[in-house]
DNA sequence: GCCTTGAAGTTACCG
DNA sequence: ACCGGTAACTTCAAGGCG
């Protein structure tokens, strides 16, 4: 027997004559491949009943005895902190485990089946604390290596293995990012007709571009197999890999007798949950995932995202219209170009994945979700995987999905912003504030007294407004939690007070604590989603009502203090910055509301006009923040958002709003002249539901009817990029036309540009002004109909 | 039948 | 499949006028 440390990567699970085994597939302390097998783990649910004695259990072992039951022993559980009678139930087979629970289920005195939809291996992890992502201990024996595995060592268990530090540094991983381009002659390419022609693979160091001979490509997929094989790297990333890549990669191996064993296990990735694929004994990544949650880029294709972060720059890559491929691939002139933007391709996604692995790992070990898992999951199930382990800790049993109706209830302040060019204006706000106040007011599921229950007063914290309560003891649930997350991120934070920015340690525990942000942050908005586990709108619904209520006491004191309230939104307060008064209300917050509050920021110059959630800023540094405003938002044209910019800054810095004007003129001017490229008036809308469900034909919906007709796939999620065109009707979406289809500025109705895009967004903030359209469009033919009214 | 007006539908933002 | 609050656009139908 001997100790093995490792860096948990993957499990999975198999069940090997009749006897489940967990594999945990990792990297050891002298950085080789190893899998940890444990064999003495078993599934087990939960049963809830309303009596347990001789009979019921008699009743129990029959119902559940064609599912090879081994045991049923009574259990001390709670259940929203109510101690309630439970029975686990332990079987044999994980496999049987949904049909015995519904089994179970019909039993009369069974009241409830819990915990019945944790997964296996799942379940290993959370009953051993181990964590994926972490390092590990473990006491073992060396086993055979069964031959078609890539590993360099596999090892039975003696017992489950003991995670060791957090904070520790994960081993050098390897990464191997993938890209594929398919023949597409005819439109979106089909993996029942067309091929892969090339698989781009970079493993960091080198970049290699497989291709597919005479349009076949059977070779092409074994060269790939070959290829990861040789590489074995620990993570494979892709871009929406988990979306394209891999089913498609699937079918053509299926259709061309090729195996795509690019697992550790010498099997096919398989789709699995959160419709990720899962590549046994790797990390299978889709970084599109990841790209998904990054509101700054709005149109989310690969280049932007790569751009975006600084991994590769738009204009110093090779970009081709998607569309087009086949054709580049058919001239042998234009091939080379094919293949050196497939070469971009594959660099871009290593590179993204260098930047933001890092943050998925911490993240994985924090809810505790495998790596290729975290960034598949929604927010919703990463809470819930958190809270799921945290339960675990606390004897609470996890309750069961269940199908409710939605709720509302009333949520933050905002404040009328009193309009105008602020000068010297601080922004102070709440530290985490509904996590704070969860924790003061001991809001949580399993505290909320309902109305029907008698309690005496001093025993609870009643929510203002809406009445809701909650006992002060014990500490509930959601408390214990965000404490722990809270204690956590404070810890690491005084830590990295003491590294330095540049080191690798740094930056593993920068990642750690911004993810633990990310789930403390997003526990709110869980306890108030109907599809929790641990919904409860009255936890939601105090949680805001005392949000609402310290923003208020805020406000009030500010005033008292003579500070000038400019405006406000949800857990901030902007207020002119007298730095004495500025402390005192600070100090007031801490004392006497007992929240921690601070100056997140100052302006130098701040302008709002009468909208809430749209302002912008002069910061002393000399930055310019733009909030809410059409510059900021993607469903506006390029020519437009850069307008506003500009305003914005020659208002800001120069306060010069007729200096403003002359430029607006200017841009139009070029406009007219036909001077403005074609991309920067491109309008970009996301499909948010299928194509025959919208009720009204707005542009984008006109749009994508077009590209439907024009042979392209149309899905829900896609984002749709149109031109106002002159030809059409009355309508603007009668005008609206993809873009890639429209060829030339001659067809672009410039009136609309100006009058409902640039116009708008630059009086948007000139207005206040006193500066009115025909100011900007002055001596030109429109203005003259507006002098006529 | 034409024009105005406001509601409804839609998207993307803020915190 | 995290929440509610908000602005702003386009379409569409109702209402007023004649």
């Amino acid at each position: 027997m001997s100790k093995l440390e490792f860096w948990l990567l993957d499990i999975n699970y198999d069940v090997v004559g009749g006897v489940p085994e967990i594999r945990m597939w990792g990297v050891d302390a002298q950085g080789r491949r190893v899998v940890v097998i444990d064999r003495s783990f078993r599934p087990y649910f939960y049963v809830v009943v309303s009596d347990w004695g001789e009979k019921q259990s008699e009743t129990l072992r029959r119902a559940l005895a064609p599912y090879g039951v081994i045991s049923l022993e009574p259990v001390e559980k709670r259940l929203f902190g109510r101690p309630v009678k439970a029975v686990k139930v332990t079987l044999s087979n994980p496999r049987l485990v949904p049909k015995a629970r519904e089994s179970a289920a019909r039993v009369s005195f069974v009241q409830d089946v819990l915990e019945a939809d944790i997964r296996f291996y799942m379940r290993y992890m959370v009953d051993n604390g181990i964590l994926p992502s972490a390092w590990h201990t473990v006491d073992v024996e060396e086993a055979d290596k069964p031959k078609q595995w890539a590993v360099d060592a596999v090892y039975l268990a003696k017992s489950p293995p003991k995670p060791l530090s957090e904070d520790r540094q994960p081993p050098p991983l390897r990464v191997a990012a993938f890209d594929i381009e398919c023949y597409n002659r005819y439109g979106e390419p089909d993996p029942e007709r067309d091929p892969v022609i090339i698989i781009g693979v970079s493993d960091g160091a080198d970049v290699k571009l497989l291709t597919a001979e005479d349009k076949s490509d059977a070779r092409l997929l074994r060269e790939f197999v070959a290829l990861i094989s040789r590489i074995d790297p620990d993570v494979i990333v892709g871009y929406n890999s988990n979306r394209f890549d891999w089913p498609y990669l699937l079918e053509r191996a299926s259709k061309n007798h090729v195996k795509l064993a690019v697992t550790r296990a010498g099997g096919q990735p398989a789709p699995s949950v959160y419709g990720h694929y899962s590549v046994t004994g790797r990390a299978n990544v889709d970084l599109y995932d990841y790209a998904e949650e990054i509101y700054e880029v709005k149109v989310k294709s690969l280049e932007n995202v790569a751009d975006y972060l600084g991994v590769m720059k738009k204009d110093e890559r090779v970009l081709i219209d998607p569309n087009l491929i086949y054709a580049y691939w058919d001239d042998p002139q234009k091939r080379p170009t094919l293949l050196r933007y497939a070469e971009d391709d594959v660099k871009s996604t290593y590179g993204l994945a260098e930047k933001t692995l890092p943050f998925g790992i911490q993240l994985s070990s924090i809810v505790g979700l495998p790596l290729d898992q975290v960034f598949a999951a929604s927010v919703g199930n990463r809470v819930e995987w958190h809270l799921i382990r945290q339960a675990y800790l606390y004897g609470e049993l996890v309750p069961n999905r269940v199908e409710r109706g939605y709720e509302t209830y009333k949520g933050a302040i905002v404040l009328k912003p009193k309009p105008g060019v602020h000068q010297n204006v601080a922004v102070i706000d709440f530290s985490s504030m509904y996590p704070n106040i969860m924790i003061r007011y001991n809001v949580s599921p399993d505290t909320y007294v309902p109305p029907t229950e008698e309690v005496s007063e001093d025993e609870v914290w009643v929510a203002p407004e809406v009445g809701h309560r909650f006992r002060k003891h014990p500490p509930g649930f959601y408390k214990k939690v965000l404490e722990r997350l809270l204690e956590a991120r404070r810890r690491i934070r005084e830590k990295l007070k003491e590294l330095d920015p540049e080191s690798p340690e740094y930056r593993i525990l920068y990642e750690r604590q911004r993810a633990i942000k990310v789930i403390a942050n997003a526990t709110y908005g869980y306890c108030g989603w109907s599809g929790a586990r641990w919904y409860k709108r009255e936890v939601a619904e105090a949680t805001t009502a005392w949000g609402r209520m310290l923003i208020r006491r805020t406000i009030e004191y500010a005033r008292k203090l003579g500070l000038n309230v400019i405006y406000g939104d949800t857990d901030s307060v902007f207020v002119n910055y007298d730095p004495d008064k500025v402390e005192k209300l600070i100090r007031y917050v801490e004392e006497e509301l007992g929240f921690e509050v601070k100056v997140d920021k100052v302006y130098k110059k701040v302008f709002f006009t009468e909208a809430k959630k749209r302002y912008c800023g002069l910061l002393e540094d000399g930055r310019i923040d733009v909030v809410g405003l059409e510059a900021v938002r993607g469903d506006w044209a390029e020519i437009s958002k850069e307008v506003q910019e500009k305003v914005i800054e020659i208002v800001l810095k120069e306060g010069d709003p007729w200096k403003a004007v002359e430029y607006v003129k200017k841009v139009i001017d070029e406009l007219n002249a036909g001077k403005v490229p074609l991309e920067k008036l491109i309008i970009w809308k996301t499909l948010t539901k299928e194509l025959d469900s919208y009720e009204v034909d707005a542009p984008h919906v006109v749009a994508a009817k077009q590209l439907l007709e024009a042979g392209y796939r149309v899905r829900k999620g896609m984002k749709i990029g149109y031109i106002i065109t002159k030809r059409g009707g009355e309508k603007v979406s009668s005008r609206a036309r993809p873009f890639f289809l429209v060829k030339s500025i001659d067809e672009v109705d410039t009136d609309y540009y100006i009058r409902r895009q640039i116009v708008p967004a630059a009086l948007r903030i000139l207005s206040y002004f006193g500066i009115k359209e025909e100011h900007i469009l002055g001596g030109k033919k429109q203005a003259s109909l507006f002098d006529f009214f």
